[in-house]
RNA sequence: GGGCGGGUAGCUCAGUUGGCUAGAGCAUUCGCUUUACACGCGAAGGGUCCAGGGUUCGAGUCCCUGCCUGCCCA
């Protein structure tokens, strides 16, 4: 950004003339030059060995790593400023402080984008650049997002330790990924496996649950009859089954068809073309035509392929048996009048997916699944196109393998064509499907099926086609229809004891459900140590653990860490044998005639990787999924496994900085990365870590893993809001309601986007963020930022007021009488009051309170009172320019972790000024370049809490607050001084001298004033005032009587609500005696100003 | 389907173990170049705390039911 306009001659750093500071705050012309002095003195540079020698505690976040997708957003504006309160406060507070930058390759995202931009750039895939070309594209996208990135958390002042940023794909973070892999894959955590997984025939890789989102589209229900036949030995010709026979088994309805024809049952699809893959039909056994149809089989038309039925109470009966036995599809039409998907779109949520963990209850039929009006009662079993059917082909392979097929039947090449090339291999007449992308082939296979009969009838193979809506799984990434493909991936093991069930072990008890809290799972270090802010996000991670399935981590993509695996077809039995004898260097496991080996990366990989080459290995073509790297995170950035191979600058991180003190990030981000995050470090790191990893070379002489009992990577989990524009959408590209951070920034500074955002940060979980584009600029702002950029500006009138009255002359620095005013000893009561409020608000968390509380003791307290105050008093007295000076100082102090431009701007200035310390407050100095970032935080004695204190303030702030009201009502000038009429003692002179200055009161007198005055109360005192306006005119009396009936009928509310509670019996009873003895006490003072009131109605 | 939020002034939101006459910012109205600040100062108006039950001396707050709304997971 240029920050064009020129720097103000008083805010040239610290050279200039004192009391010169323009009217307003411009961000601009500070922004960057505090930040070259933060980079200059590196005040953010975190050094390990003050923590390993004992000079301070450590204090560490890791910084969830934006993806290099894109710039940053709103949302990351909120999320780094967070953690940048947290960072900059501890700092302060004496902690060696770390914040650890980096970015995230983000795998697939990144990679889509690249794709995309090639294909609008240059007209070209991926596939005709290769390989190599592509991924340096995508390295120097990466290297454009990431100094974009990099700029933007600058520029809202982040005070990260640059010098150590890293990057998930940097050779530091690749070490920790290799030697993850490897220490997995030796200990039987990482496997290879067959299994459906979604696929992008598009991106040709299998994507994540979470990288896919639902759409409902128009399909259609297709009916299809596949013809039964009975077979008794697998060797000889299926024979077909007759309709006579059936109604011999007592098939009920079998009557009602010609006899000497074939039978048949009718499945219902909406993906007929995955019939190429049946292996089998299933019914559910409670449904009576299963009991004829026992021992029978099915011959798929075209395919010949016979497969048997089974049955499975997976299978949904018919919402009415009736209408499915023979299948009338008219009939149907009354039932499901506009059928066109109706019925369905009522309950439009997806279907349940027949999860491991989940499947169907299998309770039969239910009247509310939509599907079941759809039903037939008969499923086709698609084992390898469809989760549901490969969960149930599972649980009958006996079955269907005595048919000689395979349960797994694949249909479909990588890019959606059916093939016969990957699994399919009777393809008899269904040739005519080969070759075609899914969608023909649907066309095609409801084609061949309507213009086809079962043999000798006329009855078709195609039953019926019936409109249908539906939820669909579409990738993220390229829009296409997922397709649960079955496929050869690369799997880590979570449901072991030792990753998923440990990371659930890690959660404090007290934030455990209770059939998780029983004390014999507790034990190792790490274990109860985890603690979510708030803490109803336990209950997310939690449930996470308890449903988990174990994660596929490999895909088929070309940006990301590549497997380390290389394998081979009957591998050279030298080979074998050298393997076999190089264990440290390399592990091998071999399914079948294939030989895996996955290489150490720490022990001469490259030499290991040439001779598997030599000897025809080659290495998987895969990569690993972004969140693998993710994962390691917390310690691959500190130099994990070995900080030496590391480059400079990484000795001593992790014994001091690991486990890191707090975790900052957004909801969604609880399942996918910390839960991972956990797992992998209680794993990898060694069991005894925190107890000993003080001593000398910790890392390699704990060499083992945790095998989940090592430590945490970080202790606390705080999580916070989405932020989502005005009408509560998500913020969105596509949308056009993004907030870019800089534009924010352009518009009204970066600590006043700071501070709203903090400001709206409680315990919620949404906030709203109303956007309006700036005709200006064309550039989307919002008009929530005033808040911040006002408070800002007022944070420097306040200073630039000081500076007027403190810089003129020197002051003592010592020997000054203790402050005694009514007004300091307020401002210092009211100093501690907030700055204690502030701790604990930092301490849970409490973003809101915290910004709250400073916004109220600057402007509220100290400008609208302090300062207006002490105006008449501060030029002659030290005592009050030092707790001037002092208070300044502790709020920029307090307030720099939210605001660190304006407060370091105004520090340069106020630093300057000499004044007497305040006993009982400490604030020590800056410890590099004179900086506040680096300035200690305030030490505020709780002994300068007086609440008597504050209580004769309020009184007397009331007593002016009521002077005031009378003023406006009654219209009088603000210039005019008005006469105060008080008994004689009512007010000291300090006292006095307030209500003189805060209420434009001239002059205060003892005598009853003559007619035209006016008669108040306050706290039960009765005064008068006169002199209201020159002699002639007589006062208002219509607005005075308006005033004071308005107020005895206040008056009046309040009494009646407080004798109703003093006369309800049970109150005094069993109400709390200083509660009953409080409502006396107002009742007695509401009571005496209602009395007051009525009194001054009556002489008017 | 499971889980978690939210519903308080025109708008955006606070309101901690139940206890002052429910608060703030913005917006609105009136007045003001009052020796820091109009991105300001002083004053004012504005609320059936979603609805209905219950517990209690006392409910915005706790419990139950319902309605509306958002998010996460499957």
């Amino acid at each position: 950004m240029t920050e064009s306009s020129k720097p103000s001659s008083g805010a040239q750093g610290s050279g200039g003339p004192i009391g010169e500071l323009p009217k307003q705050y411009k961000p601009a012309d500070h922004e960057q030059r505090i930040r070259a002095q933060w980079d200059e003195a590196k005040a953010f540079h975190a050094d390990p060995q003050r923590v390993l020698r004992g000079e301070a505690k450590p204090y560490c976040i890791v910084i969830p790593p934006p993806n290099v997708t894109d710039r940053l957003h709103l949302g990351h504006a909120l999320n780094n400023t967070l953690q940048d309160v947290l960072a900059r406060s501890h700092r302060m507070m004496g902690f060696e402080t770390l914040w650890m930058a980096g970015t995230d390759h983000a795998g697939i995202a990144t990679q889509a984008v690249v794709e995309r931009r090639l294909k609008k750039e240059e007209g070209i895939t991926r596939q005709q650049l290769g390989r190599e070309k592509f991924v340096a594209k995508v390295q120097a996208f990466k290297d454009e997002y990431e100094k974009i990135i990099t700029d933007q958390l600058k520029l809202m002042g982040c005070s990260c330790d640059w010098d150590r940023q890293r990057f998930t794909m940097d050779e530091v973070c690749a070490r920790a990924v290799r030697e993850a892999f490897f220490r997995l894959f030796k200990d039987g955590l990482i496997y290879r496996g067959k299994r459906l997984v979604n696929w992008d025939p598009v991106l040709q890789t299998a994507v994540a649950d979470d990288e896919c989102y639902d759409e409902e589209i128009d399909s259609s229900f297709y009916y299809l009859r596949y013809p039964l036949v009975h077979r008794d030995d697998p060797k000889e010709d299926a024979q077909p089954v007759t309709w006579n026979e059936l109604a011999r088994r007592g098939y009920p309805g079998a009557e009602k068809h010609r006899g000497e024809e074939q039978a048949w049952v009718t499945v219902a699809t909406t993906r007929p073309e995955t019939y190429l893959g049946d292996t089998a039909v299933a019914v559910n056994p409670k449904d009576p035509r299963a009991n004829g149809l026992r021992g029978l089989f099915v011959e798929l038309p075209l395919v010949g392929r016979i497969i048997p039925i089974l049955e499975d109470d997976y299978v949904v009966l018919p919402a009415s048996l009736e209408n499915a036995i023979d299948f009338a599809p008219r009939e149907h039409a009354s039932d499901a009048p506009a059928s066109a998907g109706a019925a369905p779109s009522a309950h439009h949520r997806p279907e349940p997916r027949g999860r491991s963990g989940a499947p169907h209850t299998g309770e039969g039929s239910e009247p509310e699944d939509p599907k079941a009006k759809y039903a037939t009662g008969f499923l086709k079993v698609t084992p390898a196109h469809d989760p549901n059917d490969y969960e149930l082909g599972l649980r009958h392979t006996a079955a269907i393998e005595a048919c000689g097929n395979a349960v797994l039947i694949n249909m479909l090449a990588p890019d959606g064509t059916v093939s016969d090339k990957h699994g399919w291999s009777d393809v008899g007449d269904a040739h005519l499907f080969v070759g075609l992308p899914r969608e023909k082939a649907r066309k095609k296979v409801i084609e061949e099926f309507a213009a086809r009969t079962l043999a000798g009838s006329s009855t078709t193979l195609l039953a019926e086609t019936r409109p249908y809506r539906h939820s669909v799984k579409h990738s993220d990434r390229s829009k296409a229809i997922i397709e649960p493909y079955l496929s050869d991936q690369w799997y880590v093991k979570v449901t072991d004891d030792r990753l998923a069930p440990a990371a659930n072990r890690a959660l404090v008890a007290e934030q455990r459900s209770k059939q998780q809290s029983s004390k014999q799972q507790i034990g190792a270090d790490g274990d109860g140590e985890l603690r979510f802010y708030p803490a109803r996000y336990a209950k997310t991670y939690e449930q996470w653990h308890d449903g988990i399935r174990d994660w596929c981590i490999s895909r088929q993509l070309w940006w990301g860490h590549r497997v380390p695996v290389w394998s081979m077809e009957n591998a050279p039995p030298e080979a074998i044998q050298w393997l076999g004898l190089n264990r440290d260097s390399v592990c091998v496991r071999t399914i079948g005639t294939l030989t895996f080996a996955c290489v150490n990366g720490l022990y001469n990989a490259a030499a290991v990787e040439k001779r598997l080459h030599t000897w025809g290995f080659g290495q998987d073509t895969d990569v690993l999924d972004t969140w693998f790297s993710s994962a390691l995170w917390p310690i691959s950035t500190m130099g994990w496994p070995n900080p030496q191979l590391a480059s400079k600058g990484f000795e001593g991180l992790l014994q001091a900085f690991n486990p890191t003190t707090t975790l900052c990030t957004a909801r969604e981000i609880i399942t996918l990365w910390v839960s991972r995050m956990v797992m992998f470090e209680r794993y990898l790191m060694p069991e005894r870590w925190e107890t000993e990893k003080t001593k000398p070379n910790a890392l390699a002489s704990l060499d083992e893993n945790g095998q989940g009992r090592g430590p945490l990577p970080f202790k606390n989990v705080f999580i916070h809001a989405v932020i989502q524009d005005g009408e509560g959408r998500k913020m969105s590209k596509s949308l056009g309601n993004g907030l870019d951070p800089l534009d924010i920034i352009a518009s009204h500074g970066s600590d006043a986007m700071r501070f709203t955002l903090c400001q709206m940060t409680t315990q919620t979980q949404d906030v709203r963020m109303p956007m309006v584009k700036d005709p200006a600029t064309g550039r989307n702002t919002s008009p929530k930022f005033d808040l911040g950029r006002n408070f800002a500006n007022k944070l420097w009138n306040a200073a630039r007021f000081t500076m007027s009255m403190l810089g003129a002359t020197s002051h003592p620095t010592s020997d000054i009488p203790h402050p005694t005013s009514l007004i300091d000893r307020w401002m210092l009561s009211r100093l501690a009051t907030a700055t204690s409020e502030v701790n604990e608000a930092i301490t849970n968390f409490e973003y809101s309170n915290y910004a709250q509380t400073m916004y109220d003791l600057l402007w509220r307290d100290f400008c609208d009172w302090y300062l207006e105050a002490i105006k008449p008093t501060i030029a002659s007295d030290v005592s009050q320019q030092a707790v001037l000076r002092t208070t300044l100082e502790c709020i920029l102090r307090l307030l720099h972790p939210i605001m660190p431009y304006v407060t370091e701007a105004v520090y340069e200035q106020v630093k300057l000024l000499s004044a007497a310390p305040i006993p009982g407050i400490a604030l020590a100095p800056p410890r590099k370049g004179g900086l506040l970032c680096t300035a200690g935080w305030p030490q505020v004695a709780p002994s300068l809490r007086q609440p008597a204190v504050e209580t004769d303030f309020e009184r007397l702030r009331s007593l002016i607050t009521v002077i005031r009201e009378v003023r406006a009502q009654h219209g009088v000038v603000p210039k005019r001084r008005i006469t105060l009429h008080v008994p004689v003692g009512t007010l000291d002179s300090s006292a006095a001298a307030l209500v003189q200055t805060l209420a434009g009161v001239e002059s205060i007198s003892a005598e009853t004033p003559g007619a035209g005055a006016v008669a108040a109360t306050s706290d039960a005192l009765k005064f008068q005032l006169s002199n209201l306006r020159d002699a002639a005119s007589a006062a208002d009396s219509g607005a005075e009587r308006e005033r004071l009936q308005k107020l005895i009928a206040d008056h009046e509310k309040s009494i009646a609500t407080l004798e109703g509670r003093l006369n309800n019996p049970g109150y005094a009873q069993k109400a709390p005696p200083a509660m009953v003895k409080q409502t006396q006490d107002q009742l007695a003072k509401a009571k005496a100003e209602r009395d007051a009131a009525k009194a001054a109605l009556a002489v008017l």
